[in-house]
RNA sequence: GGGGGCGUAGUUCAGUUGGUUAGAACGCCGGCCUGUCACGCCGGAGGUCGCGGGUUCGAGUCCCGUCGCUCCCGCCA
């Protein structure tokens, strides 16, 4: 028996006259009585079946059974449509199938919801094997597996190794919060599972693989988001001998790979680098969406003598020109998230339609200083005013909240841009001390190796990031190959060697037995995906994804486990924390 | 941990100032229908208004608490 000789959505007019089956769900069924259509649908679309009684009785009461999303098998012709009957919406609507035999595979009870229905999330993902059958899914899904294919093809092409890294991994207390795993031979000890195959991967090419990737799962317990699951794939790679600008191109290579697998307009090489001070000058962030402009401008030197005390006493003045004249509660706001991003307060200047000025600041201001912020009429100006640095953050984060919220972003347009030169260490919140601002195996920018101990927060990284529209796609850096300069590293931290070798022994090792220069990068894979989608969310392209609280709603995980099961691995739960 | 939004039939939603028996569409069940493609027509079933408490003569509506989902901040080297 056959099942199938083409899927639903491939009959086309060059198969009339042909005897075919076809197997699907039914999609849809119009029942006229002594007449009746459904339409069988499959990953490839839908065709319509005809079961007319003079052709085949027997169907006829089969057909009329028929509810939505039963599994058919269906035997027929294919016949031509005639002219006024043509469906020109549908790829099969000049065909169908004139049906002599229909099966009822396996029927379904009433649907929670048709597949493809604009539901609740949570209830497609209670029932996701119905979701699945969407078009959206299937094409999300689909599309996924088209790019994940291209990027594996074009890293093999560039001599990457695919090389497989543990996930059961030793835990470290820095970083993200450690998913961990009893050790059912050594109760009251854990593995972690791996956030990244960060130290493996850098094993690899002090190994002599030179060219490590891999599509890696990693583990975060961390609150999730819109662009954040506590599983996720990352593309991991790793070369050895290499300079920034290698480890950019490849990148950039299976980015425009993923475009053309898709055959869309890739975007053109090379993409912008900026400097990570040039970044957080003019955008604020060091993740800006380049869709819009919108950038921080500086006032510092026009307000020096301003009357308004806040303006000639700050270290910096900068502000924005947002292109609407806001309303109180809409200033209320802006203020609320300036002050969650550290300001005091947030100044304002209100323009008008018609140009003219309405702000409580501008008694305070002269003509010179107004005419220096030139806003056209119906716009307003926000202030920012702190050390130059707190205040591009501060506007750096009323610019993402405005671009959101007043749709700035050109939808058509897909802009990509590097970051480099970020700082080597930040200000430690807990400690009051310095700390790795991306991980303690990142490169010091060469001649910077002073710095690190003459002025830390001045010594930059050899550390990069991708960004895409604003999203974070991933982030990299040239490694430390050196041991004496990793020691220096850690000395510019107060960080003793017996602390380091003790967790970090085994890399210290390897970088003292001859580590060749080295560096690498992580694209968050999902991210990527939900972005080449066009998906506001990664659980649009994650098949069975976890919601906001951690659970996964199609089977009820996570669960307590049985008092037996606990003992063996000598864990006893003391009830929740707080 | 903090802030915003949402929660009414299987689903998507409406529900006026607090007022009679909580409605519509789709879906579901029964009947009719030979050219539909969101088929059509007739009839029917279906509700813990998330849950708990309060105010009131009276609560889907107001108040308090709680649960779930979601977005954002913190967090995510």
């Amino acid at each position: 028996m056959t099942w199938r000789d083409l899927h639903c959505g491939e009959v086309r007019p060059e198969h009339v006259g042909k005897r075919l089956t076809l197997a699907g769900w039914a999609a849809r069924r119009r029942d006229h009585g002594g007449l009746v259509f459904v339409d069988i649908r499959d990953h490839t679309g839908v065709c319509q079946l005809v079961v007319n009684p003079e052709r085949a009785p027997a169907a006829l009461a089969a057909a009329h059974e028929v509810r939505n999303e039963f599994v058919l098998r269906a035997e027929g012709e294919v016949v031509e449509r005639t002219p006024e009957n043509v469906n020109p919406d549908l790829p099969t609507g000049a065909v169908e199938l004139q049906v002599d035999g229909l099966e009822i595979v396996s029927r379904s009870e009433p649907l929670p919801f048709q597949p493809g229905d604009e539901v609740d999330e949570l209830l497609r993902l209670r029932y996701r094997w119905l979701d699945l059958r969407s078009e959206r899914m299937q094409r999300n899904l689909r599309l996924s597996a088209t790019v994940v294919s291209a990027i594996r093809r074009c890293m093999e092409e560039l001599g990457f190794v695919d090389f497989w890294t543990p996930g059961l991994i030793r835990g470290t207390p820095e970083g993200a919060r450690d998913f961990l795993v009893p050790v059912r031979l050594q109760p009251g000890k854990f593995f972690a599972l791996a956030q990244s195959p960060q130290v493996y991967k850098q094993l690899s090419v002090i190994g002599g693989l030179d060219r490590y990737y891999q599509i890696a799962t990693c583990w975060r317990d961390e609150d999730l988001r819109a662009d954040r699951q506590f599983e996720f794939r990352q593309l991991d790679v790793e070369l050895a001998f290499a300079e920034r600008e290698d480890v950019l191109d490849v990148l950039e290579q299976a980015v425009v790979a993923s475009f053309e697998a898709l055959e869309r307009e890739p975007p053109p090489r090379p993409f912008p680098r900026l400097s990570w001070h040039e970044v957080m000058d003019r955008f604020g962030t060091d993740k800006p969406d380049l869709r819009f402009a919108m950038e921080i401008q500086d006032a510092t030197e026009a307000t020096r003598g301003s009357q308004f005390g806040v303006f000639a006493n700050a270290p910096a003045v900068r502000y924005l020109v947002a292109p609407r004249v806001f309303s109180r509660a809409e200033l209320d706001r802006l203020e609320t998230l300036a002050r969650e991003a550290g300001a005091k307060g947030l100044a304002y200047i209100l323009r008008a339609d018609d140009g003219e000025v309405r702000s409580p600041i501008a008694k305070f201001l002269s003509e010179q200083e107004l005419a220096h912020f030139g806003a056209e009429g119906g716009s307003t100006i926000l202030f920012a005013a702190d050390e130059p640095l707190a205040a591009s953050r501060t506007l750096g984060a009323l610019r993402t909240h405005l671009g959101r919220e007043l749709a700035l972003a050109d939808e058509s347009r897909d802009e990509f841009l590097w970051v480099l030169d970020f700082p080597l260490f930040e200000h430690d919140e807990e400690t009051g001390g310095w700390t790795f601002s991306h991980h303690m195996f990142t490169g010091v920018q060469p001649g910077h190796e002073e710095l690190m101990e003459t002025d830390p927060g001045a010594a930059l990284s050899q550390a990069y990031d991708l960004v895409w529209n604003g999203w974070e796609l991933g982030s990299g850096s040239i490694r430390i190959h050196r041991q004496d300069v990793q020691a220096r590293v850690f000395r510019a931290l107060g960080i003793t060697e017996e602390e380091v070798r003790s967790k970090y022994g085994f890399l210290l090792e390897a970088l003292r037995m001859g580590a060749p220069p080295h560096g690498g990068f992580a694209l968050g894979l999902d991210r990527f995906l939900a972005l080449l989608a066009g998906e506001p969310n990664i659980r649009e392209v994650v098949p069975f994804p976890k919601v906001a609280s951690g659970s996964d709603p199609l089977t009820g995980a996570p669960t307590e486990m049985p008092e037996a099961v606990l003992r063996e691995l000598g864990i006893k739960v003391v009830g929740s924390r707080d």
